[in-house]
DNA sequence: GCCCAGGGAATCG
DNA sequence: CGATTCCATGGG
């Protein structure tokens, strides 16, 4: 990785198998906003990174390369090599299409109890919808700093209970909601344990929770701990399996990385509605 | 007014 | 088991 310090800001000029903002709109993560085409501000890692495209290379506003690689570079999963995970999928043909449009996409290393909270929101919801209650939620409850909201912890959502929650109007996830606080505070559900065990005994943790199902389960174990292999199945990705693979679909013959490839599927189908 | 949204729980046969 | 229905809310 090539870094280059432009006073406060930071210049990466690789370009292969990384794009931001892709990763950005790919629907794992909730807590950006796109100012512009070549500009988009990311909360993550307990800050705010402004990210600019430019001729040059992707340049991040205000943070030395020190920081950058301590916390992004986990962050935006920079050490793994995904041009090797794209040839894995070569036997596939709509796999490897989708990865020729959605091939910047890097799985981000989520915070694993925001990750619980904003996908056991995500359900039944659309994404711009779920950032709307999720920002609400970091406003209601969270801890300010330097302008930018904490999520807020399991003890301040399981205090303010599924009344206190109303005014971000979360509807029926508010109970889940608490639910998941509690569970995680008195130990039923464990986040170490989760990162810990296994796909299997994982998936199996977080379904204890009530509003945790398969979906919701596979998008935490996704980009909240690294179960690559995890596939969630939603309505765009059971589209792509309808409309691709007449409706069967085995997504364990894609081995360890499916979860990547899950990513790329659910990025190219909705960008074929868009067009 | 209708339908849908990165679903899941409850309640049926 | 599988199939329905309900759940809050907002945007198209």
């Amino acid at each position: 990785m090539n870094f280059i310090q432009r006073d406060n800001n930071l210049l990466i000029t690789q370009s292969e198998n990384f794009n931001p903002f892709d990763s950005c709109e790919c629907g794992q993560c909730f807590r950006f906003n796109k100012i512009s085409d070549n500009e988009y501000s990311l909360i993550a890692c307990g800050r705010r990174l402004n990210m600019q495209k430019t001729a040059e290379g992707w340049l991040f506003l205000d943070i030395t390369e020190e920081e950058f690689c301590k916390s992004f570079v986990p962050y935006f999963d920079l050490n793994r090599d995904y041009g090797s995970i794209i040839k894995s999928f070569s036997a596939d043909k709509t796999i490897t299409r989708a990865a020729e449009a959605a091939g910047g996409i890097r799985i981000f290393r989520q915070d694993p109890w925001e990750t619980l909270i904003s996908f056991i929101i995500s359900q039944n919801n659309n994404i711009p919808r779920i950032k709307k209650i999720i920002e609400s939620l970091c406003a209601l409850l969270g801890e300010e700093k330097n302008g930018v909201y904490s999520f807020p912890t399991p003890q301040s959502i399981a205090t303010a209970g599924a009344e206190g929650l109303a005014p971000i109007k979360s509807g029926f996830r508010a109970k889940y909601i608490v639910d998941a606080a509690e569970k995680v505070l008195n130990g039923t559900v464990d986040l170490n344990r989760v990162a810990a065990e296994g796909y299997d005994a994982a998936l199996a943790e977080l379904k204890l929770i009530k509003g945790v199902g398969d979906k919701v389960a596979n998008c935490v174990l996704l980009f909240g701990f690294g179960y690559y292999q995890a596939f969630p199945i939603d309505v765009w990705v059971k589209r792509v399996i309808d409309n691709f693979y007449n409706g069967d679909f085995d997504p364990t013959i894609l081995g360890e990385y499916a979860g990547i490839a899950q990513q790329y599927l659910f990025y190219y189908q909705r960008s074929l509605l868009k067009d």
